[in-house]
DNA sequence: CACGACTAAATTGTGTGCAATTCTTTCTCT
DNA sequence: AGAGAAAGAATTGCACACAATTTAGTCGTG
């Protein structure tokens, strides 16, 4: 039953964030796309959703909140108005130091060597793209 | 980023079950409470809750979808009206060989060989049971 | 018997995921 | 230039997850 390992797996991961992350309000997600804007910025909603495998129907409510918190900034593109691009707000910016920790906290959280992390991560990304491959072929 | 990568291999996997699912109408989660009752019958929600993780806030409505489509039935107990026992309608018995199929779909899915699931399937067990040892001292 | 502690489900409220649709803007082709 | 196709977000609707609360029933102790 590996999918419902992952099932699992993938819950008490996301109760671990909820915990670290709770004194800030964020959900896993939102750590997520602050991760990705943290390593580059601006960013449009397409490319989020690209490196998250997340469609406009989750990024758009949760960006509206992480805006309504005061991390991020959405505005349309002056070149493409199509195009909407995410910017850290000052407050998101400086929230990268403060979460600095997270990481850390959450391989604490898993109690296994950080090699180990590494290898099963790997696998499970081969598994990932394995499937996904099969999904395309369904297209 | 082994939290990622479950999340990721979740989504996938679970978009296998969708596709698979569909003609019946089914989510994977109620397709996993449908294979816990083929596998005994009557249970109660707690035991439920207690096998899949999940608390009476996601198996009260979901039983109660799967009531509405006829394949379980909702009876308080005799003995306890606090407890509330779940049992499989005709319909939802046949279900049983109509989606014998599906384990097997999904493996050709995942396209990697069964031991390797198998493996991949232990490791991650052992991760997800690892990181709740730490959950569970934070109570 | 009565009262408080406890237990089992259900309910409420928030936040994803995702399919499907809509709206706007841009591109393409003639 | 103009019509139609396509692209980028947002919106709608539904089904989880899960914290927190509520409701109903049981149990233990005095």
């Amino acid at each position: 039953m590996l999918c419902f390992s992952l099932y699992a797996a993938h819950r008490v991961t996301t109760q671990a964030y909820r915990r670290t992350l709770k004194p800030w309000g964020l959900t896993y997600p939102q750590y997520l796309v602050l991760v990705e804007l943290w390593e580059r910025e601006p960013r449009t909603v397409t490319e989020l959703g690209d490196d998250l495998v997340l469609d406009s129907g989750t990024l758009s409510p949760l960006l509206s909140r992480l805006e309504a918190l005061g991390f991020v900034a959405r505005a349309r593109s002056s070149e493409d108005a199509r195009v909407v691009t995410i910017r850290l707000t000052d407050r998101g910016s400086a929230l990268r130091a403060e979460l600095a920790h997270v990481p850390g906290e959450i391989a604490r959280c898993m109690g296994i060597p950080l090699d180990m992390a590494q290898s099963l991560a790997s696998e499970v990304r081969a598994y990932t793209a394995s499937i996904q491959a099969d999904s395309a072929s369904h297209v």
